[in-house]
DNA sequence: CTCTTTCCGTAACAAGTGTTACCGTAACGC
DNA sequence: GCGTTACGGTAACACTTGTTACGGAAAGAG
């Protein structure tokens, strides 16, 4: 035996230099050697932690939905009502600050990956299908007296929003600014509370 | 003088090659070579009709632009009420279809594109500001009594929750497939209607 | 018919891509 | 301490990319 290394480190700090690359240089410029040169490494290092590109893709892809999660999760704790929860974990989930734009960079990046990649796709409706579960969660809660179906339109209507708003926010923050995503998340709450 | 071409219907065809090679192989496919032999010409005649592959890309941008501007036109003509004119606005810009779905995909693999490519965003920025700006005309006529903040509001909302069922509409159109889609945009209007 | 001019396909170019094989090197067990 | 072994950097690979230069051919003018 000689030295071990830490894979796992590995893998998570070269997924996080594919974010960077993904937001900075956007899809195209999103090659081996620049993910390398971000993580301070060479292109054979980042070969040796994955198979290959599509596995690094995939494998950063995995890590973005981790951290979205626990995001969520958290957010979803520190709130009182359900009406909060439900309007904390959407706000968490919009780009209402210049890191949370850059995210949404990387995330149009990966959709777009997605269409030219079949393990990605999937990956995508899976991760997408689980937000709007939980985003139906919270709905239930805030009108416990709605059927299934009622909470699923409304869950999908507001997943569409957000993920709307980040698409539109990532390429004219001047127009889909911060607070004209919080109104316009703000007036589809309200249509839940009065409906 | 000798043979003159149609330099026009080179670039409009080759722009359709390009939507078209955009919505089957993604982004990271589109190259001249795949465009030109969905054309059925080689790249030679490509970069003879576009001084590079950049400027393919603006014109097939700006092409789907104006097609999109008038089948927008077209819908809104042929409405009744105004509140009909703004669903059927809304409603053509989903994705509700099969061919409509291959044309998200073509929105999505542009809008990656122009987050790595200044000349498409500025063009994305002004392509869709003038979208909001005839949706907020439309809430304008449907809710008079409003003002002008308000109407933009409403606008950049609906924009952004048809923007956003595109978006999930092409990499999962079983879970928004029309029926998912109508009824979100039904649901926004009927706040339109109420509030 | 011939000449001229425009057009477009061919083929090459340099640069950059993902990927692989190889070898130096650093670290652990003894 | 040394020897072994896993690790990772170097450099090449084959291939594709966008782009360019050149030559042949088609079509109008005379």
């Amino acid at each position: 035996m000689a030295r071990r290394r830490d894979l796992h480190g590995q893998q998570e700090r070269l997924s996080a230099a594919t974010w960077a690359v993904l937001a900075e240089q956007g899809l195209p410029g999103l090659t081996l050697r620049a993910v390398a040169e971000r993580a301070g490494c060479t292109t054979g290092m980042v070969l040796h932690a994955f198979a290959d590109k599509r596995a690094l893709l995939v494998h950063a892809r995995e890590v973005l939905h981790d951290r979205t999660g626990v995001r969520a999760d958290a957010a979803a704790s520190t709130a009182g009502t359900p009406l909060d929860a439900l309007r904390a974990v959407l706000l968490q989930a919009a780009s209402t600050s210049a890191e949370k734009r850059e995210e949404a960079r990387v995330w149009i990046g990966f959709l777009a990956a997605a269409l030219a990649d079949p393990a990605l796709a999937e990956l995508h409706q899976r991760y997408n299908r689980s937000f709007v579960d939980r985003i139906g969660r919270l709905v239930a809660a805030v009108r416990p007296d709605w059927g299934r179906a009622a909470c699923a339109t409304a869950a999908t209507t507001l997943v569409a929003l957000v993920e709307g708003l980040n698409a539109l926010a990532a390429v004219d923050p001047d127009t889909y600014g911060e607070p004209a995503q919080r109104s316009a998340i703000e007036a589809a709450l309200a249509r839940l509370n009065a409906g």
